[in-house]
DNA sequence: AGCACGCCGACT
DNA sequence: GTCGGCGTGCTC
């Protein structure tokens, strides 16, 4: 009996399976999840095996060439997900797969070339690109594609090679290339003799009294204080000296034994663990949010599902201690834990209480991880061996036996859809759709709930979980340090080690009103006495404002020019410590003129400002004070983002001034004072979640203040202070928000009234662009009246706010109406991006 | 992705 | 007549 099975074939745009067989060889070895190769045309490419097939569609299959990982590298879970996001977001299956396969372990096919020196005419008689390859073969030998594209660049050389290799100058060998990852392996030493007797053993370390002598018994202390076997490097270390010789010797007299076993790459070891932490005392809300959880979770050690809890908690309101228990009792029931973080580079806090709590347990995925890191830390939480994982949107993608908990912090964050390159998917809906596939508990936390989501949690009768009181953790703790700084402290009386905390009060001043009153500062009166006050009392401020540069944008008074990316055609912004014109999409810079390229007057002038600008003016009006400024270009300049905040948080810092950044989860005491430079950034964008970012960025920012016994406050600035999004974030009322909110998209029809898709082209040439996106828009048009979705309405095709990007134009439609997805599932969309769902129209 | 097939214009 | 451009379709 052959075995038949259904392949996918690692090639991101194939849409459908392939059918093989099982050579006998590999009979009872290959299962669904296994990672293969494949023949496939005249290539051998590599694939994930997806089903058993009684019969195959075809009736001449090829074998299976050979299993590339005993172990399927796809749990059955995740193969139902990537068929869901597959389905969902419109996407190729083999795309969804990649999202799960470890980059090194995930190859294409490839072809591998070499000379036929015999068959070779005289070199003259080539052409320049001939001729190039030819020398290029007889210098390194045979080569594979991806290797001569490294030194072939600009050039299409392919055709080339193909039409010498017909010739039979040249020999193409179809090749996979092997996996970059693999196991370290390690030689390392473990004692061959028990502990105890190690003095005993001394007539064996050479003369006594000598060097030699004493470093060969210190080697041996130290391992026999290790327990475990040791790597040479390590040992030596840890003993203050010793050699290679040393080794060699104390094996030969058979106290040492030499193995060979496999090292495991941990991020976390470059990172600073604080000890071991117990477990706070939770107050009395936290007590009934975790009471409820902790139910959830018996009812998933049951086998029993549970609708999605939100977890609505305002800033320093405890929201991690619940995560932290859920896990601990995750594992107690031998299930494991993913923690989805929005960008893990801003949020070392949270990975660190992890860590602490779960010390050996937790496995960190972010973007800086080697190769071999990530690789390792996958096949850890395969096995079993690392059951809590915190990440960022791909961390979702882990493959856990048996998840039981998955936690998706700070939700609303927007980082969680990907949308640069397919599939495009948003990863809460993902891990939604997750949690209901594994039976897992999921945790959705969040300070200002995504509004789309709070509506179906209220419609689905999801639990809705509050924790409406800010909390200080550690209270003597913190409260010592105060005292060091002979500082009052402003706790309410509260119980044990936590006390409560007031979010602090918002003041709104309205930049109209100043401007009347002659102020034409960046500062409005009541920000600048409140900093001075700040200054006088030792404490900190934070200063926010989302731009970057001193100005955004330069403009010629006298004839109105305003200067521009020649390759996205926005505004370029001045940044005057470079004394540069920068690009803000895509890095484009040049010098700033003295002159107008269009009129040459000299009247050419920097308006608008941004986080350089204010750092000019926080130096020029308080000369003694200490600025830190913290942005995307400080942050590449100057290192870490950990370095820039342990500067702050030392206090050898009195004002930071930032970009968004520093909305995310920092916990600063010391910061009595945030002030916000121009509200109005982004609220006016033509888009239709504008407020909503708006309002969940005031609301964090103004979380930054006030999270020690000192108190704090914030300081709003703006020119429509009767927005309804500063008007609310101002009250740090959220339901508020989410009402009006609602009223509004209700009102205009949009998510999650309506359901979305979004089609974009992108294109160098401006007159294909529209005449393409024209093109598709009457296709669509037609699709529609095909299909009778006489709900389904099309705006477009329109050019996207941002109309160029890096060189390239770019156009959208828009569908909105019942369910766009069905309309355009299985249609040839090529060469358009789609986006199901997506959060930003611009 | 490769590679074949097949159709059209520029050269031996 | 052939060579070489690239649009289209296929790979179990």
């Amino acid at each position: 009996m052959t075995t038949y099975v259904q392949v996918a074939v690692n090639l991101t745009t194939l849409p459908e399976l392939y059918d093989y067989h099982v050579p006998a060889e590999l009979e009872g070895k290959i299962q669904p999840g296994s990672l293969v190769v494949v023949p496939f045309g005249r290539q051998v490419m590599q694939g994930v095996v997806w089903r058993y097939v009684s019969a195959p569609q075809v009736s001449e299959t090829r074998p299976i060439g050979a299993l590339l990982d005993p172990q399927p590298v796809l749990t059955t879970a995740q193969q139902q997900l990537a068929e869901w996001l597959s389905q969902h977001y419109l996407a190729p299956l083999p795309a969804c797969i990649a999202l799960m396969i470890p980059p090194g372990l995930s190859r294409q096919a490839d072809t591998l070339l070499s000379l036929r020196l015999e068959a070779l005419p005289p070199l003259e008689s080539l052409s320049p690109i001939q001729r190039r390859l030819v020398d290029l073969l007889k210098e390194r030998g045979a080569l594979r594609g991806a290797q001569i594209d490294t030194h072939i660049k600009g050039v299409d050389w392919r055709p080339v090679a193909r039409r010498m290799t017909q010739r039979g100058w040249l020999e193409a060998r179809p090749i996979l290339p092997a996996p970059t990852v693999a196991p370290r392996r390690e030689r390392l030493i473990t004692l061959a003799i028990p502990p105890a007797q190690i003095e005993a053993h001394c007539t064996r370390l050479g003369r006594p009294g000598t060097a030699a002598y004493e470093r060969r018994l210190t080697l041996l202390r130290v391992l026999a204080a290790q327990h475990e076997p040791m790597a040479p490097a390590w040992l030596f270390t840890e003993a203050g000296g010793g050699t290679s010789a040393d080794l060699r010797w104390l094996e030969e007299h058979g106290l040492i034994r030499s193995l060979v076993g496999e090292v495991i790459r941990n991020p976390l070891e470059r990172m600073d663990i604080p000890p071991l932490s117990e477990a706070p005392q939770l107050t009395g809300e936290q007590q009934a949010v975790w009471d409820e959880v902790q139910t959830a979770l018996r009812r998933v050690e049951n086998g029993q599902s549970n609708p999605p809890h939100i977890l609505y908690g305002i800033t320093g309101s405890g929201k991690t201690e619940i995560y932290l228990r859920a896990v601990e009792e995750t594992l107690k029931m031998g299930r494991q834990a993913l923690i989805l973080v929005p960008e893990i580079s801003l949020t070392p806090q949270m990975v660190q209480r992890f860590a602490a709590r779960f010390p050996g347990q937790v496995g960190v995925i972010h973007s800086k991880l080697s190769q071999g890191e990530r690789y390792d830390t996958w096949r850890r939480a395969r096995a079993g061996q690392l059951p809590i994982i915190v990440g960022p949107r791909s961390a979702l993608f882990t493959p856990f036996p048996q998840p039981g908990l998955i936690v998706v912090d700070e939700f609303h964050d927007e980082s969680f859809y990907q949308d640069e390159l397919p599939p495009t998917y948003h990863a809460v809906e993902a891990a939604l759709m997750l949690a209901r596939l594994t039976n897992s508990l999921i945790l959705l936390g969040s300070a200002t709930p995504d509004v789309s989501l709070m509506e179906r949690a209220q419609r689905s009768s999801w639990r809705i979980l509050h924790l409406p009181e800010r909390i200080l953790a550690h209270r003597q703790a913190v409260e010592k340090q105060l005292e060091r700084l002979g500082k009052v402290s402003l706790l309410k009386v509260g119980e044990g080690e936590s006390a409560r905390l007031d979010l602090p009060p918002v003041q709104v001043v309205d930049m109209r009103q100043e401007l009347k009153a002659g102020n034409r500062s960046i500062f409005s009166r009541a920000l600048e006495n409140a900093l001075e006050e700040v200054l006088e009392k030792q404490e900190q401020a934070i200063l926010f404002l989302n731009r970057r540069g001193s100005a955004t944008h330069v403009f010629c008074r006298e004839c109105g020019f305003t200067l521009r990316c020649p390759r996205c055609e926005v505004p370029l912004v001045y940044h005057a410590d470079a004394t540069a014109l920068i690009c803000h999409t895509c890095g484009y810079s040049r010098k700033m003129p003295t002159t107008c390229p269009q009129c040459a007057s000299r009247a050419i002038r920097q308006v608008g400002l941004g986080t350089e600008r204010v750092e000019a003016e926080v130096k020029a009006r308080f000369p003694g004070a200490r600025v830190l400024r913290w942005d995307a270009e400080t942050t590449r300049l100057k290192g870490t983002h950990e370095l820039l905040l342990r500067h702050f948080s030392h206090h050898e810092a009195d004002i930071l001034i930032g970009t968004q950044m520093i909305a995310k989860g920092l916990d600063l005491p010391l910061v009595t004072l945030v002030g916000v430079i121009l509200a109005d950034i982004g609220l006016t964008l033509p888009d239709y979640r504008a407020a909503e970012r708006g309002f969940q960025l005031l609301t964090q920012v103004a979380g930054r203040a006030g999270r020690s016994p000192l108190g704090g406050r914030v300081i709003l600035q703006t020119y429509m202070p009767g927005h309804y999004a500063i008007q609310t974030a101002s009250r740090h009322d959220y339901n508020a928000f989410l009402e009006r909110e609602l009223h509004e998209r209700r009102r205009l029809g949009y998510p999650p009234f309506v359901r979305l898709a979004r089609l974009e082209l992108r294109h160098a040439d401006p007159t294909h662009a529209r005449e393409e996106a024209h093109r598709m828009a009457n296709q669509i048009h037609a699709w529609i009246e095909q299909s009778g979705m006489t709900t389904l309405e099309m705006s477009g095709p329109t050019p996207c706010f941002f109309a160029r990007r890096a060189g390239l134009y770019r156009w959208q439609i828009i569908l909105r109406g019942g369910d766009p997805a069905a309309l355009l599932r299985g249609k040839p969309l090529e060469g358009w991006q789609v986006q199901i769902d997506p959060p930003s129209l611009l």
